[in-house]
DNA sequence: CCGCATCCGATGTGATACTG
DNA sequence: CAGTATCACATCGGATGCGG
């Protein structure tokens, strides 16, 4: 199968099996939930279709990824997901997502964004300590894409695709004036000014700046 | 330079940093603080010199390691440490060593295990909760390599280079007896007749188990 | 020795095309 | 939709060389 560091090594262990190129970028798509192999290629926008293939067989192969035939009413789909182990990767994600986001450039021009990859983003954003006693829930939307819902309880958060019923915020706008209001960079009514479209009290809004600010610089 | 992504992600913007081949085990080695070359090529003990002398230049490049040329009396030496970016990695790596060390196999055979790699191992291992109120230093060796020292004070914990004053426990070991012995497959006494050597007292070596367990399965 | 650079065969990657 | 097949090319790994 694949190589490997040899090494005694937990680090080393772990590389060996999802240290290859696009493997964790996978669990990045999976951790939003399960998915189709065609949702996995344009999630992950430019793999090429015969390593996706090639990774989702290692990643069943190492206990990480599980394939599931849906037995749709319709038509049978299959999906992959996450296994138990695989879901323990998490803690990882958000890791590299955190140490990654303090040096990623407000939006170098073009580069793609899925809503869902806010999942992620939005654990790695996310201060238990500021949490704390607070138990409601903020919806973001970026681009006009599929909505994504964050999930505050009491010190515990967590982000979910999809729309929230009535959330204490809902948040709507363009990628740019999301990071720069979030940053600090612009205010609220700059913000609207650029389109964005912002519900809720002030003081939701302040608690949500608290609880997901951006990366430190 | 390297390949990226481009995608507008935390995670696949760190991967384009630090997801390369090597770069992370690079990183790992350079935790235990700073080294020459010549010890990093040993440390990863079978990293081909070009790829390790690409690496590091990339990393420099990234503002991940520093090289500096040590002013020695006798001989002048170079180098190469962590900028304060890339020990921010530190949260990264024990995250994937804890993930990793879970599905560590004991010991297959003839992989080898460098003392060093305590350091990212023994911080995958820390349980915060367990050393609130506890402040004392165990040393560790394996295999008669270079002791390595743990440090608790209070909640807080650190793992360190180099033998130790005065620890609550020193324990020398090879590395399967060090393995069994803190899984609980083996105890003390089957320990001692393995050839370990212990001291300190048997409170102390209890909170070490604590404070320091083997990852749970 | 230390700190790399060069060479080369094996392997992995990426773009495109194609099939059940 | 869910993958395979193909192929040019980049990277990797192992060995070796080489100046300071």
């Amino acid at each position: 199968m694949a190589r490997s560091y040899e090494q005694h090594c937990g680090l080393a262990h772990a590389l060996d099996l999802v240290g290859e190129r696009w493997t964790l970028l996978i669990v990045r798509e999976l951790l939003a939930g399960p998915r189709r192999y065609t949702d996995l290629a344009d999630g992950l926008v430019s793999a090429p279709s015969n390593l996706l293939a090639t990774r989702l067989r290692e990643m069943q192969a190492n206990g990480i990824v599980v394939r599931r035939t849906l037995p749709a009413p319709a038509s049978a789909v299959t999906v992959y997901e996450l296994s138990e182990d695989g879901r323990r990767l998490a803690a990882v994600v958000t890791e590299l997502t955190r140490w990654g986001a303090r040096t990623l450039t407000p939006s170098p021009e073009g580069r793609p964004f899925k809503a869902h990859w806010l999942v992620p983003a939005l654990a790695a954003r996310f201060q238990p300590t500021a949490a704390a006693g607070v138990s409601e829930t903020y919806e973001l939307q970026i681009d006009g894409q599929e909505p994504v819902g964050f999930y505050v309880e009491d010190g515990t958060g967590e982000a979910r695709l999809g729309a929230v019923e009535n959330p204490a915020v809902r948040l709507a706008a363009d990628l740019d004036t999301f990071m720069e209001l979030s940053s600090g960079a612009i205010d609220v009514r700059e913000a609207l000014v650029r389109g964005a479209r912002i519900e809720g009290e002030p003081e939701a809004l302040a608690r949500m700046s608290t609880i997901l600010p951006p990366p430190a610089r």
